[in-house]
RNA sequence: GGGAGAAUUCCCGAGUGGCCAAAGGGGGCAGACUGUAAAUCUGUUGUCAGUGACUUCGGUGGUUCGAAUCCACCUUCUCCCA
């Protein structure tokens, strides 16, 4: 099965400019294709694992990757999608998710001479002249069809600033620019892009005379039609300090029944014929497949040790068993805690497990919270120094485990 | 440039002088039921303290015994006319 065969059976392509010419190109390694990134956060989350998955894909067969990293565009925002405007932020602050972003990356892609190439459009953005750009490009856009775009039909009800409105015209320049540059002839990107991208295709058109070619992942809904991969506190991040590997790997062995095979396709490298036998498999799997996608996708992310682990602990914790070692963990130094013990309450504010003491004592009192396997009946528990030292498990809900412990070795 | 209106707790959205920590819905959290799923049902959802206190209704001042509610100015947004 050849690289495009393949993306489409993963369900991976939602929108392409001309499907022969780009089954051509990439099943014969001769795409040059960018996909952008917005340093919109000092991670990157699961929607860009995707595209970082497809660059991979494409690059094993042979074709050249470019990450355009969006330190210009960034500056702007994309109002794609959007119901309102992002928060401007700082240029420190895009240089830093810049880099945030490229050490992050490093991670999937092999960058190189030969490989693939990493530019940021902050190097030829900045220094547009206004102008220039309107005499260059400008006069290649036309404002009917930039209205008619499906991305902009919702923020013309609720108002759209000239500003966000000159989004598709710097991401289509950047097209333009690496076309003519590096010699790209294709751009990927989430299905939202679609109509910023065809601005690209159309402005190489007019410039240059040539076919460049825009191809859209499909955006991983779940069954709810949600933007899967966000959660209440927020995003599902790659950054292990700010989306722990354990919990990484509970958001997927946590997903609804209905998605489990569309994230194996979507987002693992298992096999397209493997994932059509586990298909198969009796619905009383379920579980054995959410824990697949969980394990491969930790181990994607995070490496096979910490998918190893936190497989481990997740079995354990809600398997039975007593093994608590890799369970999330609050340090406390002696000095955290009274002589004669803390207070659950406090205890559970100490270890993030409550935003507010209010909240802590309602979690008590109806029942949610578990200290040693122990259901707390009362808020007035106090937990001694010595069982501290030990470390006390603490479960809050059905799923989160907690372990507190006094580290004595600390000063 | 001229005119009209809006801003409420995580979100939407009631509330137009004391009975308002503020209806209702959504979302979140917890409980029951389950499969660490979904659906459903129940409870809960400003902070601190066990009858109570404190902070909140875009911002700053003012009127009043008392303001989310009235007045002034400011900020932002929406709409209409140009």
């Amino acid at each position: 099965m050849q690289i495009y065969e393949e993306l489409q059976a993963r369900g991976l392509i939602a929108q392409v400019t001309d499907e022969p010419e780009i089954r051509e190109l990439i099943n014969n390694g001769g795409a040059k294709f960018y996909i952008g990134f917005d340093p919109t956060a000092d991670s990157l989350h699961v929607g860009h694992f995707m595209a970082l998955c497809l660059m991979k894909r494409l690059q094993m067969a042979g074709n050249k990757p470019v990450v355009l990293l969006g330190g210009g565009t960034g500056m702007i925002g994309d109002p794609s999608g959007r119901t309102d405007m992002r928060a401007m932020l700082t240029p420190e602050a895009i240089q830093h998710n810049c880099d945030c972003f490229k050490k992050q990356m490093e991670r999937f892609i092999k960058f190189g001479d030969d490989e693939a190439i990493i530019v940021n459009n902050a190097d030829w953005l900045l220094d547009l002249k206004y102008v220039d750009i309107l005499r260059e490009v400008g006069a290649c856009f036309s404002v009917n069809n930039m209205l008619r775009a499906e991305c902009y039909k919702q923020r013309m009800e609720r108002g759209l600033s000239f500003f966000e409105f000159n989004y598709m015209i710097m991401q289509s320049y950047d097209f333009y620019y690496l076309h003519k540059h590096y010699g790209c002839n294709m751009q990927f990107g989430g299905d939202d892009q679609w109509s910023n991208m065809l601005g690209g295709t159309n402005l190489i058109r007019k410039k240059t005379g040539d076919d460049a070619y825009a191809m859209t992942i499909t955006l991983l809904m779940n069954s709810e039609g949600k933007k899967m991969g966000k959660t209440a506190k927020g995003a599902v991040w790659l950054d292990p300090n700010k989306t722990s590997p354990f919990e990484f790997y509970q958001y997927w062995r946590n997903v609804d029944d209905a998605d489990v095979m569309k994230c194996l396709r979507m987002l693992t490298f298992v096999p397209i014929e493997e994932i059509e036998e586990i298909e198969h498999w009796d619905d009383s799997r379920i579980n054995e497949k959410k824990e697949l996608l969980a394990y491969e996708l930790t181990s994607l992310v995070h490496g096979k040790e910490e998918a190893d682990k936190a497989k481990e602990v997740s079995h354990s914790l809600f398997a039975g068993g007593g093994d608590d070692a890799n369970m999330p963990t609050t340090e406390l130094s002696e000095s955290d805690v009274p002589v004669d013990g803390i207070k659950i309450l406090d205890l559970m504010l100490l270890c993030k497990l409550a935003p507010s003491k209010g909240e802590a004592r309602r979690l008590v009192q109806q029942g949610g919270v578990t200290v040693n396997d122990e259901k707390v009946q009362s808020f007035d528990l106090v937990i001694s120094v010595d069982e501290l030292k030990q470390g006390v498990k603490i479960r809050k809900g059905k799923k989160i485990f907690h372990k507190a412990i006094i580290n004595t070795n600390s000063q």
